[in-house]
This record gives structure tokens, sequence and C-alpha cells, in this order.
DNA sequence: ATGAAACATGAATCAAGATTCAACTTTGGG
DNA sequence: CCCAAAGTTGAATCTTGATTCATGTTTCAT
């Protein structure tokens, strides 16, 4: 239907794009303390600072907006994490260190964190579109570490997807929740698990 | 403030118990089947066959009603999955058919399941109380098993709530989103993963 | 059998808040 | 400098849906 499938909403001047961007930062912060339902348009453009009506110019619906704030930060979870990543020597380092990772993005962003967890109920889709990148790919990478041999086979779609669960809750209960333990612990207990698995051990 | 916490809307009849039970059942469905924000109080009554007026006499709000929902079944996965775990020979084992039933329940309560990931948005107490327990019982069960010389030592604060998360997305992608799978297919991958990990294997 | 307590009803009320709109201001290309 | 396009404004409108309430019906203990 159209180019940028932003209805023509897509601002042409530089005053619009800062404007949309105002607007774009209020929610993160509005739809992340409060949740999609308790905050309103006006909270929204009252702390973007500009008018009521000026939102409708940028955006089509409360929905629209939330829903472009979940890809956005869809992405920047991934690409946080991914760009930290990069030397790690093995397939097990980069779990454990991912780990840290993901709890250190969650204590710093909660909201962004509350903004997909609330996807599922507000925009399925893009809560299942999240979901489904993140789980491909891992997986892929579960598969190369495995050809490389570095890991035993498996079932890596449900691997990963076991991963991503485990890591979701210990970010709810371990960064959301209570910001006092060191990821590094957390990581490490994780690491026991799910390297060496919790049959009995020389210990 | 009051015995029963429900401030004098508790029924008196043997016909305002079933009728309050309609409400609790239809209110299952449909906050299931739609989610809370876009089930109105008139879906509720309508499906429970009731007049509108009819759930003020027993619910406070709508928020209430989901409420008990979400304490009620936080009840029933618990029990359901406890009553068929008894007769199981180690933790090991546990941990496998409890990923098996969990995901069974899922697939034949997809409402119930959805209503307590919602709780986490919309009644976030009851969503914390019911993790919370899950999770302490979970961590007893490891404690005793650990001292049984079942399975080795580990942080089991951690490993309750990393396998609790296994098992909520695993729900979520193969009871979900998706019931072909076998459940026992997805329960033996998840073992490979926990019971031994990752690491190369003979295979 | 009977009347007070319980329960049922659904039209009317009310509040909240999303969305519209017509008037006004700023921007930027020519 | 000028004006059409882009952007801004916020009061007014409109929906939606939760909650109330005055009236009628049923139950059940005495």
């Amino acid at each position: 239907m159209n180019q940028d499938s932003t209805l023509g909403k897509t601002p042409k001047t530089a005053r619009g794009q800062k404007t949309r961007e105002k607007l774009l930062r209020a929610a993160e912060l509005e739809f992340g303390e409060s949740g999609f339902h308790s905050v309103g348009i006006n909270d929204i453009t009252r702390r973007a600072g500009v008018a009521l009506g000026t939102f409708y110019v940028y955006f089509e619906s409360k929905e629209e907006i939330f829903r472009a704030l979940v890809g956005y930060m869809s992405q920047r979870v991934r690409s946080w994490i991914a760009e930290r990543l990069v030397d790690v020597p093995d397939r097990l380092a980069a779990e454990q260190r991912g780990l840290e990772l993901f709890l250190e993005f969650v204590r710093e962003h909660k909201g962004l964190y509350r903004i997909i967890s609330e996807a599922e109920f507000v925009a399925h889709d893009a809560f299942v579109a999240h979901y489904t990148a993140f789980a491909g790919a891992y997986r892929e990478n579960l598969e190369a570490a495995g050809r490389r041999g570095e890991i035993g086979a498996g079932n890596y779609e449900v691997w990963s997807w076991a991963i991503m669960g485990m890591a979701v809750f210990l970010g709810l209960r371990f960064a959301e929740w209570d910001d006092e333990a060191h990821p590094k612990e957390i990581s490490t207990a994780v690491m026991d698990l799910i390297a060496s698995g919790m049959g009995a051990k020389g210990s």
C-alpha cells in the first residue's frame, strides 16, 4: 500500500523528525513505567512536551506507537548483546557471557523489557516476530557450534526456546525484581546447569 | 477487614453459589480467548447466561474477578501436576515427567495459561505470588533431591527460576502456538540439556 | 405458609480517554 | 521575500464500557 508502511505519517522536516523522536522516547518511558493500558496519549504528549493533537500527526493510534516501540527495541536488545559478544572463545562461553549481558541490559532498560513482555497481549504479532527472530538466530548459533564440535548433538530448536525462557525468567527474578545479585553469580549457576547438567558431579 | 476478604460478596445460597461459578467459568473462557482488556463485563455475563447487573452481586470489579481467576488456576496447575507426579523414581525423572505434564496441561487449558501470563500486567501481585510460590516449592524439591544425592550441588534458587522459565517458554512455543510436536520429544530434548548438559557427548 | 434476606435484571448513568478538526505558526525552496 | 507544505495546538467530540440502582423475583428458615 505505502512505501514506508507508515501511511504518510513520516516526517518531511528536521523539526518533524525531532518531534517524532521526542514522542517515541516519551512513549518508551511511559509504557515502560506504567504499562500500555494505564498510559494515555496525553501522558505521552505531556512528557514529550508537545500538544495532544501532535501525536496524531505522527502515529495512527496508541497501538501503532507501541508496535513501533516493540520493533525498535527488539532490534536494540539483540544488537546490544551481539556487539559485545564478538571475541568470545566458544559457544559455552558465549552462553554464559550472553546471559550476563542480557541481565545487564534488563537492569539498565527495565522499561524496554516490560514493553516486549506486554507485547504478548497488546501486539501479539510483534511479540511473535521478536521471539521467532531471536530463536532463529539462536538456533543457528547452536547449529554452527554443533558443527564445530563445541557442543553435543541435540534438538536445537527446543534448546534455543528453553534457553530463551531461562534468560527471560532470570531477568524477571534477578534484574527486574531484584537488582542485588551479581550477574556473574547467576550466569555461573546457570552454566553449572546447562554445561554439565544437574546430574551428580564430583563435588 | 473481612473474614472472607471478599467484602460480603460471598453467596449465601445454593443458587448464588451456582451463579458465581457460572460467572467464574465464563470469565475464564473469555479472558483466556480475548485477553483482559478486550473482554467486557457484558461478554462475561452473556456467556454465563445472566444479566449484566448480576455480575456486581458477586464481584467488586472486573479486576477482582481476574485476580480470583489467577489464584484459582495458580492452584490448579500446581495440584494437577503434583497429583500425577507421585510415583516418580527420582528428581530427574520428575523433571522430565513434570515438563510433559505441564505441556499437556497448557494444551488443555490455553486460556488459564494466558491468564497467568497476563497477570504480570493486570494483577502484578497475584502474578508475583504465583511464581514465588511455584519457585519456592520447586526449590525445596531440588534441595531434598540434593540431600538424597540424586542431583549435584548448585544454586537451587537460580535453577528453579531457570527451569520454570524453560517450561513457560516451551509451553508458549510447543503448546500454545503449536500443538503438533509430541510432549515426550520436547521433554526428552530438554533432559539432554538439563541432565547431562550441552557439553559434547558420546553421540 | 410467609416474609425478610438473597438474588436477578437491564436501562440509565458516568468517567475516561482516544480521536478529530479547524485555526494558527513555522519552515524552506524558489 | 513569499507562499505552499509541514507542523502545532488544544478544545470539542465520540466511543466504549464499567458501574449503579430502583424494581421485581426466588429462596428458605421459622
